[in-house]
DNA sequence: TTACTTGTACTAGCGTCGTAGTACAACCAG
DNA sequence: CTGGTTGTACTACGACGCTAGTACAAGTAA
């Protein structure tokens, strides 16, 4: 494990931001599976030159979010129940909410639903997309 | 014009931003023509509650976007440039960037573009959209 | 020119957010 | 129990963004 992962201090993302992507992102793809243990707070901090907090504050709002598991004195683990059966729902939710979020501002600058579905079928079709 | 925009100072989102895309919504739904002419940087501050640099900056960003045309001493109007022909090719090219950025998030959550296309296909079926 | 309108530049204050520092609490291994 | 690990709570500082205040510049109309 050379470097988990990688962060930019000079990118306009707040570090806390980034790191929770990449970890979302390493998990979505496979590079961290379930039951998998994350490097240590403090391990992590050091590696990305980053203060502790900083990492700690983004394994609790994953936890929050049902995708880490943390046990004191062990460490930091993907979790399992994330992907349990009745996880549907509430990533459904996130979905429901994301697009909410992109047909208002769409919407503030002009754009129907239809237009931004031409759009996304032109990139389906372009692109090979990462499958999870 | 009894009210021409409203804000609401509690909302988290900042009162420029508020105002720009009340100001972008107005036109793209017809609600402003193109030529007419924009409440006075002052008058409209006052109307707000907001100062009038609030406005102004505002003004100013929409005319670098191309949206707006201000003359000193005179007043600020909605411009006839960004509805001209190469105008297509400018406003696509937003469409894009707002979908890139779109794609991008929901990839970090583990969505494909096929899971957007859908939840788009669900909500032009069920709700009849503003057409400009 | 002069009076009055318009938008503009500069500055300061305030709040919020992100990050780091430090000290604490829970847990495991011996 | 004891030493060392883990995550956590609290605090403070710095930076940035947003807004307001004030003074200025450019244009219009008489």
């Amino acid at each position: 494990m050379s470097e988990m992962f990688s962060l930019s201090p000079s990118h306009p993302m707040p570090l806390y931001a980034q790191l929770t992507r990449a970890i979302q992102f390493a998990i979505a793809t496979g590079r961290l599976r379930v039951g998998e243990q994350l490097p240590t707070v403090r391990q992590l901090a050091v590696e990305l030159r980053v203060n502790a907090n900083t990492v700690a504050k983004v394994y609790t709002e994953l936890e929050r979010s049902g995708i880490l598991e943390t046990r004191r004195g062990v460490g930091t683990f993907v979790s399992a129940r994330h992907f349990a059966a009745n996880h549907h729902e509430e990533h459904e939710k996130h979905l429901q909410e994301l697009v909410d979020r992109f047909v208002e501002e769409a919407g503030a600058m002009g754009f129907s639903v239809d237009d931004l579905l031409d759009q996304l079928q032109s990139r389906r079709t372009k692109e090979t997309k990462i499958n999870v």
